[in-house]
RNA sequence: CGGGGCGUAGCGCAGUCUGGUAGCGCGCCAGUUUUGGGUACUGGAGGCCCCCGGUUCGAAUCCGGGCGCCCCGACCA
């Protein structure tokens, strides 16, 4: 993409409303307009990153067993009137009326939709069990909207939902969802911490937030230090495995928000206890019959009976993970993108547009690294350098590729990493080679 | 939902107390500068001063009523 030709308005000041560094920084790098409180319109670069975002919770989705659909962000209030969550909901829940008079609402989340497409399609444990999601737009109408699309009114959310038979299948099901939480996570480039969140009525220990930690998060957790040195994506089992074992490995390390760290009660000594900050980006969870009962999602078991689903629900926050990894990840100049969800892998700099020497080896590289596959941002504005390389910082993408009259009267290009700032002269073969490669 | 603040050019703000030609910086446009980490200079465009009503010869400014946005707290993916 050429950046003459592309919607990137980027700003130097920072608009007065926006109060954190990711929220700032997506205004600023023109990811993001707000439109009203807690609203916002994604602009195309900020789009690309929440296609990343989402297309990586897509796959290890898929990889776990999960099936897509998507339902749809208007749902019936009748539904709602079926689990008896109409009335508690409360002031959260957009309420509408279509013309017919007919009461509807935003879907804040789908437990009652799937439930009913489940319970109208399924009819033997023979098809269980199942697990479906979707990545679909929600509203919860805050009182008070903060912080970006951290915490917005709409927001696009993963959800998925788990019917087993019994409280065993339930159990894998939500472990398999813990796997694939974790994996998930660890493909962004972020350290995410599953801890042990309240369950409710049901008890047990299947539910867990997952918290990533960042040094503005919004709450102080503790762990142990073992985390932070665990490489999620070489120890993860396959789907297929039992995960037993790797489960109870993963929840025997100590992590606790705030509110459940007890100091007096803590098993870790206080040499290997971190303290830090954190965002949470997922949560996950078993409730039982909580939805299937009252709405009478059954299927016939092995010998005869009508028996209750046993369900879960797991949920991931794919928008405000686009703010939770700039959290994670930036510095005084901008954003610094994992390469996983970067929107373009390379940005290339021409340091003297309309010099025909710069622009023919620009032209040169972006066409064979865009043949290769290789997702670029062209910088060919007739801008002055300070303002290419203050711009590129901003925008964060993980390679920088400058091209000048001066080096090229050596023969040679930059390459910079965004994420460590180190630099390198070579030749332009040697920059496409690496990058290519 | 309690408490507080703000609304003036695309962005950041001054002007409001004390009513009298709508301003500054950045950005934008046209030039000069030919620039290696937001360069400098010259010229220019761009305003229902959030909305409605009132007071006044005259309102961005005073009064009344709305709306919107932000912050702190409580609450929450």
């Amino acid at each position: 993409m050429r950046l003459s030709a592309y919607f990137l308005p980027t700003l130097k000041e920072t608009p007065a409303e926006a109060q954190i560094v990711s929220h700032r920084l997506m205004l600023r790098a023109g990811m993001i307009r707000q439109t009203s409180a807690g609203i916002y319109a994604w602009l195309p670069l900020g789009y690309r990153v929440l296609r990343r975002i989402e297309q990586i919770v897509r796959e290890e989705q898929d990889a776990a067993g999960a099936q897509e659909l998507l339902m749809p962000t208007i749902q019936p209030a009748e539904l709602w009137r079926q689990s008896g969550r109409y009335d508690d909901y409360g002031k959260e829940m957009l309420r509408i009326t279509d013309r017919h008079d007919r009461d509807m609402l935003y879907g804040p989340t789908n437990e009652e939709m799937i439930t009913e497409i489940f319970r109208s399609a399924v009819r033997t444990y023979r098809d269980l069990p199942k697990n479906l999601y979707h990545i679909q737009w929600k509203f919860r109408d805050e009182v008070r909207p903060r912080f970006g699309v951290m915490r917005g009114r709409e927001f696009l959310m993963k959800d998925n939902y788990s019917f087993d038979l019994d409280a065993a299948g339930a159990r894998r099901s939500y472990q398999k969802m813990f796997l694939a939480y974790l994996r998930t996570f660890a493909r962004m480039g972020l350290k995410a911490i599953p801890m042990q969140a309240d369950t409710g009525p049901i008890g047990g220990d299947l539910s867990h937030e997952f918290i990533i930690l960042a040094e503005t998060g919004e709450s102080g957790v503790f762990c142990d230090k073992a985390w932070l040195d665990l490489d999620v994506l070489n120890q993860a089992p396959a789907h297929d495995d039992d995960l037993q074992p790797f489960f109870e490995r993963f929840t025997s390390i100590y992590a606790a928000t705030d509110e459940k760290h007890d100091p007096a009660t803590c098993p870790v000594p206080a040499d290997d206890l971190v303290s830090a900050r954190g965002i949470e980006v997922g949560h996950i969870f078993y409730f039982g019959t909580k939805y299937s009962a009252p709405m009478g999602a059954t299927v016939a078991g092995p010998d005869g009976e009508q028996v209750t689903v046993e369900m879960g629900s797991y949920g991931i926050g794919v928008s405000r993970l686009a703010g939770a990894i700039i959290e994670a990840s930036h510095d005084d100049a901008g954003i610094i993108w994992p390469d996983a969800v970067a929107p373009f892998k390379v940005g290339l700099i021409n340091l003297k547009s309309g010099d025909a020497e710069c622009d023919r080896v620009c032209g040169d590289l972006y066409a064979a690294l865009t043949r290769a596959g290789v997702e670029v941002l062209y910088d060919d504005r007739d801008e002055r350098p300070g303002v290419k390389f203050a711009d590129m910082d901003l925008i964060g993408l993980p390679w920088h590729l400058t091209v000048g009259p001066r080096g090229l009267k050596n023969g040679v290009v930059e390459l910079k990493r965004r994420a460590t700032g180190e630099r390198s002269e070579l030749s332009a073969d040697a920059a496409l080679a690496r990058l290519a490669g």
